[in-house]
RNA sequence: GCCCCCGUAGCUCAGGGGAUAGAGCGCCGGCCUCCGGAGCCGGGUGCGCAGGUUCGAAUCCUGCCGGGGGCACCA
């Protein structure tokens, strides 16, 4: 990339520059910047504003002596100091070429790292299967899919997993209610536990173990007959949940049941490591967790007295598990409710004895979800709660996704559900895939009238030179860049933000510059920046899990 | 009371310590003989307040003001 090969310039002129400068000692790397004037250059670095002070010297002094300094190189045009002290680098065109050539090169995998042979698991979503998932759930499947994807780009081999707790109060709750409804089908006297689940899903999921377990279920002892009903309950919501995960573009690789840390012990032996590492003690016939020696502002109990352990106990035997499954690094992404989970969560890691770093949590802030300007209500147990295939009915899963990845995760998002499903300009997702079949429907008439694609590396990129050009250019070369930040920051509205700039780059191109017309090797040239900004809108879209059609619907008339 | 997030243009939001802080929407005015007008171009004295760190702060730190959310052996 021609960033490391300024660096190492900027280095070789740093470092010959240094002994006149009364320099000594160890020198910076140079840090390169974009400027967002052109006439500042393609590429800066401010190395000179840091080593003034050193050198007992005017920036601009030290600025000009490293330029002075400077090798030659072909790709460099020229070197200029400019301000209070910024070294401008000014490019030849070739390292835009270059980046289109190697985009052509790479298709899809273009500003993909190569594997780092890393492994990451990205825990997410991880709603309790008494229900359907509902528009609650939407930004966590969002952005933990959109974070695998990113971190697989950026080279990480990337296990997404679901943890669910298929035994605690909610989920018996969940059970009986799932019983009483069971019993109520076949003409039983029973009712619904008043805390327990009342939507109408539950007499759905009822009647379905009715028709395909049969009624004498009924008859099965309490005990088994409830834990039964739970389990059968428990199947089917999960098999919902995974068929809306699937229509969302999200798949786990596993599904990870509470109830095996337990049945496998793991939970007791997390206690006993905690204890030994003397992190964890017994007040008032409960084990509680030293969380306030981690940052904590009180200490959280993990065993109750009643022997019975508390979800974060759970947590803690689950870090135990993650870890034993060899990933160098974990993260959780949590909805805002959990950010006290934050400081426990590393503390404990840390009592085990793992780094404390290689545990990390996401914490994304709510979305509230309008409609016609009023909130939608989302709580579960109340059976009055939107879906999350009901909004993906109504928006559609492109829609909803960018919508969700559009904001930052510190973000509270104003979801509204009447506008996002307008399928019109002011809509995000439809500028940038209108952009992406635009140019399809160019290269399709380019082939219609027997245009025929050169191989890249015989046509003259040269040609290029309108502004709209170079900038589409310079967007094209920026995208690897964009990619591992928004990778490194776990901030995946860049790409969607970097994807509406391509979006937006391209239609001004498009508008200046004609792509197909008589001038043979203009048009090869254009041609391929034009196939090479859609390949790129598609890369991007691809990371968001948006699709990036070969057309769409001409009018947009319910706008 | 303690903790977390936010405060940037009329509205919704981007902004990785850098130079003259951006985009979309809305509003006004332009642009179709021709590749998809869901498009393009032009029109803008906005970083809540006060300190601090720094050559340089929307960005980092402290305090305050305003908004949102969280703080149970429920799990």
């Amino acid at each position: 990339m021609i960033e490391d090969r300024l660096v190492a310039l900027l280095s070789e002129g740093l470092t010959a520059a240094a002994p006149s400068l009364g320099i000594d000692g160890d020198l910076p790397r140079p840090e390169l910047l974009v400027p967002k004037q052109r006439d500042h250059g393609d590429f800066a670095t401010n190395v000179a504003l840091g080593l003034a002070a050193r050198a007992g010297k005017p920036p601009r002094e030290v600025a000009q002596a490293i330029i002075d300094a400077l090798p030659a190189a072909s790709f460099l045009e020229r070197a200029e100091v400019a301000g209070p002290g910024f070294l401008n680098l000014f490019l030849t065109d070739e390292w835009l070429h270059d980046a289109l050539r190697t985009l052509a090169a790479e298709g899809g995998s273009y500003g993909r790292a190569e594997p780092n042979g890393r492994r990451v698991q990205v825990e997410f979503v991880s709603a309790n299967p008494t229900g359907p998932l509902t528009v609650a759930h939407a930004r966590n499947a969002a952005i933990g899919d959109a974070l695998a994807r990113l971190l697989e780009a950026t080279g990480w081999t990337v296990e997404r997993e679901y943890y669910f707790n298929d035994a605690g109060g909610q989920m018996d709750r969940f059970g009986a209610s799932v019983e009483a409804r069971f019993l109520r089908l076949i003409g039983r006297d029973a009712q619904v536990p008043q805390d327990g689940y009342h939507g109408a899903y539950i007499e759905d999921l009822a009647r379905d173990i009715l028709d395909t377990e049969g009624p004498e279920l009924a008859d099965l002892p309490d005990q088994e007959r409830f834990l039964r009903m739970r389990a059968e309950g428990v199947s089917r919501v999960l098999g919902w949940i995974e068929a809306t995960l699937e229509r969302f573009r999200v798949r786990f690789d596993s599904f990870f049941r509470e109830s095996e840390l337990d049945a496998k012990g793991e939970i007791g032996a997390a206690v006993e490591r905690l204890r030994e590492a003397g992190a964890a003690y017994t007040s008032e016939g409960a084990v509680w967790f030293r969380s306030t020696g981690y940052g904590d502002d009180k200490d959280r109990v993990i065993v109750r007295s009643n022997g019975q352990h508390t979800y974060f106990g759970a947590d803690c035997a689950y870090i135990v598990d993650k870890f034993a499954r060899a990933f160098d690094h974990l993260l959780y992404v949590l909805g805002a409710d959990h950010h006290g989970d934050v400081a426990r969560l590393k503390g404990a890691a840390r009592a085990l004895g793992y780094d404390p770093d290689a545990l990390e949590i996401v914490i994304y802030q709510w979305v509230a979800f309008v409609r016609d300007g009023e909130p939608v209500p989302m709580g579960k147990r109340s059976g009055n709660f939107v879906t999350l295939d009901r909004l993906l009915d109504e928006v559609g899963v492109d829609a909803a996704r960018f919508h969700l990845l559009l904001f930052s995760n510190d973000a509270t998002i104003d979801f509204d559900i009447e506008e996002v499903r307008r399928r019109s300009m002011d809509n995000p997702v439809y500028y940038v895939q209108y952009g992406h079949a635009r140019i399809a429907s160019i290269l399709r008439k380019a082939a219609r009238e027997g245009v025929e694609l050169r191989p890249i590396d015989e046509v003259d990129l040269g040609l290029l030179t309108a502004d709209a050009e170079t900038d589409l250019l310079r967007a094209i070369a920026d995208v690897p860049g964009q990619i591992a930040a928004a990778a490194e920051l776990r901030a995946p509205q860049r790409i969607a933000h970097a994807a509406q700039d391509l979006a937006a780059r391209f239609h001004r191109f498009y508008t200046e510059c004609r792509v197909v017309s008589d001038d043979e090797a203009l048009t090869q040239a254009r041609l391929w920046l034009a196939s090479g900004a859609k390949q790129v809108i598609a890369n991007l879209l691809d990371l968001l899990g948006v699709s990036a059609p070969e057309s769409m619907e001409r009018t947009g008339d319910d706008a």
